[in-house]
DNA sequence: CTGAAAGCGCTAACAG
DNA sequence: CTGTTAGCGCTTTCAG
């Protein structure tokens, strides 16, 4: 079955008149070697066109080198930029990214059942969710996982999140002082972490403020759910005037609807309001006020955690960052003078 | 180094009172083996929580499942996309997907290199060039090229890209027979082949039909620029009256810019023309009039590349597919009436 | 500093 | 059908 194709070790040992151990000194950092030996049998590597094999090499260390990351929507431009990030932060830490596509949060499907018998480093879940059976498969491989904009109950799971309560209480704030009478939440995907924590900050605050509960649509955190959901809310009798969308997918589509089927003035008419402040959220075409999730910052706690967690595979840590409300023209943020 | 935390096929092999061959047999599909024998290795597999290393098989039969793919600006829709269409269809032909950054085509960035070190059984890259010292390393690691959404002369390397000569020719059409005077192309990135083709057709037709030049600008396929480009193009006196972008990235930078700081009304005082036909380009708040790659068939073709790849991997083949204009309200499609 | 030798965990003949 | 035996290509003691 194996075609020998490959140049080895071997191969250039011979040719090099050293030993095989010799060659893979050479392509060891740390190792023990005279330089003019190393020299030599790298010139004579290249020549022949000799690479390391990096799946021998991890077979032995037991580590790939190998982040497994599992990603559900990439029609969420939030994942899209994460994903970006994540690649260049892994890059630059030596770390491979192998990506598979992961829907929904019930059963682990297949694929990363099988992408778990790579030695991977750590599994990252792009705001996907972690079923029990999905922990536990991970516990037993010894790969670390760390959930990305979600949390779990689960113990051994790791964690980067925004801070939701913080976020949806403060754009309840915001929307209470422009004096808007009737809020609708726009939600996510049901069950998920991000999506209760939203809702629950919001109509917390609300209620707190003594203002009426919000009307309420799901929107499944995705463009086409919302846009029913929107044209739901804008076709009642006591349309509402805000509209607070648990991410900006959701908002652009609300947006959409908004400005062109119904012909409102979205920002003095209707207000609506994002949470994660993708780049197209700044554009003039949509102009959205959001609350922005800092993807870099977040990005970087997430390597940070993989490296932490290499070394002690069975420790983890739930990491939550600061976001902030960026006001823009698609919200009113002062009370509309009477008439 | 080794920690020995992992269950091994030994482990199993000696709960089950059989010998480490038949627990690799019970999880090779087509081995011989007992049913019953089967079944109870299994048992004691799941019950150890054991699962084949599949670094260890990658490293015997000279294959690891694992196809690299390049991927330069994920801030073009197009290749979010296609990312998320190959993600799928590798994962359901059972090949991993191994995801690097990869900017310009210049030279071969570190991280390239370093995966060639893997046994994969391909390299996909996303609108990344292709440069003669990498397509070198590829062929002396005998791992397959397939450029996606450009082309190359150097043989050995496959491609896949919709027929651009055919598309820009349309778009050129579709034009002038839109009465349009002052035409205006915003090119990719010099240098690249999907720039080169999409330049060359559009030129050629306007000449063929004894139509003047077109303007030309460079948006580097990016917004940013496209956005810098556009500015220069509307600030001109002799203003053009189309723009025909070589992506949609750069028509949505255009439209923007025309749209929201020159208060232009798009598609009657300026026609926009963009190609990919990304989804967005179909949002009532751009209406873009867009040449439509087929990105659900480019990436069947990639991955029946692939395959036929791995059998013969110093084999090539170039795939063109069709494409079609989408036209919507960013263009005229009629010669506007005088006056 | 270097070579020989022993595996990493698994698959694939080879006998039985 | 199943156990034994060689390795896959590499890293890592252990002698020298």
């Amino acid at each position: 079955m194996n075609d020998r194709i490959f140049v080895t070790a071997h191969d250039v040992a011979r040719e090099a008149g050293v030993s095989q151990s010799a060659v893979s000194r050479a392509f060891t950092p740390g190792a023990r070697i005279a330089p003019d030996t190393r020299e030599r049998i790298l010139v004579t590597a290249e020549r022949l066109g000799y690479r390391p094999n990096l799946l021998a090499r991890s077979l032995i260390n037991g580590r790939s080198n190998i982040v497994g990351v599992g990603v559900g929507d990439l029609g969420n431009p939030f994942f899209v930029q994460t994903l970006q990030l994540l690649s260049h932060s892994l890059d630059a830490a030596g770390l491979r990214l192998l990506m598979f596509p992961a829907e929904g949060g019930r059963q682990p499907e297949p694929s990363i059942r099988e992408i778990l018998h790579y030695r991977l480093d750590a599994l990252v879940l792009l705001s996907v969710g972690l079923s029990s059976t999905l922990a536990e498969e991970c516990r037993k491989a010894q790969v670390p996982v760390i959930l990305y904009n979600r949390t779990t109950h689960d113990r051994g799971a790791s964690s980067v999140i925004s801070d939701n309560d913080v976020g949806a209480r403060t754009i309840a704030a915001h929307l209470l002082a422009g004096g808007h009478q009737r809020i609708a939440y726009l939600a996510g995907t049901d069950g998920s972490s991000t999506n209760a924590q939203r809702e629950e900050g919001f109509c917390a605050y609300l209620s707190e403020q003594g203002a009426p509960q919000p009307l309420r649509e799901s929107g499944q955190f995705r463009m086409e759910a919302a846009t029913a959901a929107t044209r739901r809310l804008l076709a009642r009798k006591d349309r509402p005037d805000a509209i607070f969308c648990a991410n900006d997918t959701m908002a652009i589509a609300a947006i959409n609807v908004a400005r062109h089927e119904y012909g409102l003035d979205v920002g003095r008419e209707l207000s609506i309001i994002g949470y994660d402040d993708v780049p197209m959220a700044a554009w003039p075409a949509f102009s959205l006020t959001s609350y922005s999730q800092p993807a870099p910052a977040m990005v970087e706690e997430t390597v940070r955690l993989i490296h932490g967690l290499r070394a002690a595979p069975s420790s983890h840590e739930n990491v939550v960052l600061e976001g902030a409300l960026v006001v823009r023209g698609s919200s009113r943020a002062v009370i509309r003078p009477a008439g």
